[in-house]
Order: C-alpha cells, then sequence, then structure tokens
DNA sequence: TAAAATATCCTCTTTTTCAGGGATTGGAAG
DNA sequence: CTTCCAATCCCTGAAAAAGAGGATATTTTA
C-alpha cells in the first residue's frame, strides 16, 4: 500500500522540488499540491492524503491556521510542517495544532522519506537539526501577567513613557511604574529592552 | 549554444525543484548546485556559467556579499537573485551588488526562463509580483542597517547598557550612543521599548 | 576626485528608568 | 474570617537613556 501524499507550499520551486524527489519513490503515490489553504480545503473535500506536507506561510491563511483546521477536520491525516531555519518560532505553534512533526526545508531525500515513514506510523518526526532550538522557548516560562500588566506591556513597547501610560490608563505615574516593576520581574528581565524583546517573542505584543 | 546555469542555495528542496524545471529544458545546461557560498566559489575557479541563480539566505555568507563577490571577480556572469516574499528588502542591495534581476520563489517554469533569457541578452528581469512593492514606500518601513548597527541592535534587546556594550565591542559608550541614536532615527521609534518591539517584529533580533 | 556613508569620539541638559523601600483598598480563595 | 493578590499610591536616589549640539577619520560610492 502506497502513502498518499499531499503538499500544500505557496513557492513553485519548493513545489517542483517535492514533486520530483516523491514521485521518484515507488512507496508515495503524490496525490497532488496546492499553492495555498483554499485550494487544500476544496481537495481535502474530495479526497484525503496519509500525509500533508504543509508550509508554515501561506498568501492566504497561515500554515498554523490550516493546520489546526485540517486536524480537527481530518484527523486521520498526518501533518508535516514545512519550515525554513528563520521560522522555527512557528513550528512549535504547528505542533500544538496538530501538526505529527517538522521538516525544515533543506532536509535531504532520505531524511523526508523517514518523516514521511514515521508519522506514518503515528509518531511523530522532529526535524534533528532544529529540535534542540525548538525546545528552548518552550521551557522558557512564559509569565501569568494580570490584566493591568498586560496593558501597562503593550504601551510600554508602543514607546510610551510611565507618564504617558498614567494620563492614558487614568492612574498615577508611579502605579505605572510599580507595574513597570513588577513586569521586569515576571520576566526576569534585566531592562525595558530586554522585557520588550521578550514579550514580542512570547506574543504578548503584537 | 546552451546557456549554462549554476544554482546556489541551501535549500535541498529548493535545488532539486530547480533542478527539474531547468533539466527539462533543452536551451538550460545545468552546471550544478552549492549549497553554501564556499562550494560556489570553488567551482566557479574551475568553470564559469552563464548565469547562477542566487538565493538571499546561505549558511556561511550572505547572498548579498557573494553577489558581489561574484560581480567583481567574474562580471561576465549574469546573476539573479532569489528570494521569498518576505525578503524583498534584501533584493534591492542585491542589485547594487551586480545582480541582474531577481525571481521569487514561486515564479512560474515560464517566468524563470524568461528570466533566464532576460539576463543572458545582459537586460534586467525583475519580478513582475514584487517589482512593484519593492518600489512603495511601505517597503522603507523595514531599515537598512549598517554591521555596527545591528550588532548594537541586537546587545540592546539582550538588555545590555551602553557602557555594558562600549566594553564588549571595545568602543567608548558614546559611540554605542551614536548608534543607538541612529537606530531609533532608522526605525522611526520614539525609544528604545519601541525599537526593540519593531526590531524584533522585523526579526532583527532572535 | 568629490561626496556620501560609516564608525568613531566629545559635552551638556533633561527626561526616564531602576531599585530600594512602604502603604491602602477591595476582592477572591482558603 | 483571614490571608493572599491585584491595583492603587508615595518617596528617594542612582543609573541610564534621550535629545541636541558638535568633531574627525576612514571607506565606499557615484
Amino acid at each position: 500500500m502506497k502513502t498518499k501524499v499531499y503538499i500544500v507550499d505557496d513557492h513553485f520551486m519548493v513545489i517542483e522540488g517535492l514533486k520530483a524527489i516523491l514521485q521518484s519513490n515507488s512507496e508515495i503515490d503524490l496525490m497532488g499540491y496546492a499553492y495555498n489553504a483554499e485550494t487544500c480545503l476544496s481537495f481535502l473535500k474530495q479526497q484525503q492524503p496519509d500525509v500533508i506536507l504543509l508550509d508554515i506561510n501561506l498568501p492566504d491563511v497561515s500554515g498554523i491556521e490550516l493546520c489546526k483546521e485540517i486536524s480537527i477536520k481530518y484527523p486521520a491525516i498526518h501533518i508535516l510542517g514545512l519550515s525554513t531555519f528563520n521560522q522555527l518560532s512557528y513550528i512549535s505553534k504547528m505542533l500544538e495544532n496538530g501538526a505529527m512533526g517538522y521538516l525544515l526545508k533543506n532536509a535531504s531525500k532520505q531524511e523526508m522519506l523517514t518523516a514521511i515513514n514515521t508519522v506514518m506510523k503515528g509518531k511523530k518526526y522532529l526535524s534533528p537539526e532544529a529540535s534542540e532550538t525548538i525546545k528552548k522557548p518552550s521551557n522558557k516560562d512564559t509569565p501569568i501577567l494580570t490584566r493591568r500588566e498586560l496593558e501597562v506591556l503593550q504601551l510600554i513597547a508602543e514607546g510610551l513613557t510611565n507618564a504617558e501610560m498614567a494620563s492614558k490608563l487614568f492612574v498615577s505615574a508611579t502605579t505605572v511604574d510599580t507595574h513597570r516593576k513588577h513586569l521586569l520581574e515576571k520576566f526576569n528581565a534585566k531592562n525595558t529592552a530586554a522585557l520588550v524583546k521578550l514579550a514580542t517573542q512570547m506574543k504578548f505584543v503584537e
């Protein structure tokens, strides 16, 4: 029984590369491909592959959302995330949203086949080169903020000073300062710059 | 006479895609490919292609630097930059450094061949989808930083003070302060907090 | 070669943040 | 009912950054 594979990626070159790689393997039946989420979803209404190779960046919907949708509607499909090295931060999001593993776009042919086989067995496949890097953000504990702290944090990131925040939030500047201190403590940040970096990475600000 | 083409890209899948596309065309002689700048440069010592398809992101040297080096050492070679949509800001740098054009990685087969033929005639080829975007002022919001500015920016985001950066970079604190001012100007940021938010979002810091 | 960009260094003033404290109120959880 | 937490407010002094002027030397580029 061949493994039915479907590709979702908006880069023509990547699609062609994957086609060339996968079609040369007798174990794999490449069902088709999509350049965007919409095409993918209408295809899935007709047929379901065993494995979907899913890029993170898509023109219409983010790959993360599509991942979620697919894994809810079609739990039998195994999703393998595709990413480049500098998109590593998004991969953990995909794993939370039902992906069974991920591959880097510089993966070798052998790695690709291993990944497909692994997820077909119901196991997770994590690209070895990146799986360490990805563990780091997961263990860095995201602090629990109060409503007010989050507000202040976002205004800090906007570039407001304590006085400006104070008038905006109708409190005194010292209050804002206190929230600020608590934020520095909770994030274990040395100063505002480090705080904002962490907060932005942890998606507290957008 | 066939057009001799060489590929430089660190993504296996993209290489395979390009191979599949280019090898199916009788006008093109695919000489080989490299995953990094070093391999590329040693290949060029032996033979020179007519056209190089050159990715912006390489593991060892940035594609922009490699572009410069190639166009100085081998002025006869026509360089076509390869990029994804979110790397548009770097494309103009490549054009300044000797590239004859650029292609997006979601380009069609036809577009690729057109691009190769165009640069072979000595004309510039700019991907139509992106050439507008690159001209628009909306793109100017990602500032171009100098080496030193980027260094300082990243250290700021780490939470270092001017004095700390000064000793780390072996310059005086006032120098660091000047770089800092330039960063605030270039990002049009009101203060460090706003700067770090923008820089983190724009992936200047990891 | 002249102009622009880059990197370096300087002073001075004002504003903002950081790091210690401490205190009151209201509400939720035990 | 008491204890904990969130949100509010205040003080002081030191440290850091912002803002506004400069200057100089070296590359790079047009």
